[in-house]
DNA sequence: GGATTGACGTGTC
DNA sequence: AGACACGCCAATC
């Protein structure tokens, strides 16, 4: 199985309902991994190389605040699927960030 | 196989 | 409240 831990956050990315978002810190810990919060925020450079589409635009910091924007194509692309969903994005920062936060290990 | 890196997190100043 | 520093852990070079 060349499940490394980057498949195992793409997995969890992908899970992401609409509309909602989470921490990198929180898939961590859902895999197990605790304080490898960077390693998920790593894997999901390679979320671009990923055969099946993955929201990363779903997945920001403990504070809410958009850290990967700039990595996307055009950086403001983030911003839009964000809102696109009916999440409020506002300095790069999500609003009610608490409210449509969503909690893999709920799910899991 | 050691050293470096990195889309983070938490605590401290 | 904003800025700075250190720590974690796994993949890549």
């Amino acid at each position: 199985m060349e499940q490394s831990f980057y498949d195992q956050v793409f997995e969890v990315v992908r899970l992401i309902p609409k509309g909602r978002v989470t921490s990198y810190g929180a898939i961590a810990r859902s895999l197990g991994s605790g304080g490898s919060a960077r390693m998920v925020g790593y894997a999901m450079s390679n979320a671009g190389l990923a055969l099946d589409p993955v929201p990363a635009h779903r997945v920001v910091n403990s504070t809410g605040l958009l850290t990967g924007k700039f990595h996307f194509s055009p950086p403001e692309l983030m911003e839009e699927l964000l809102q696109a969903e009916g999440i409020v994005v506002s300095d790069n920062k999500i609003k009610n960030f608490k409210s449509v936060f969503w909690d893999p290990m709920l799910e899991l």
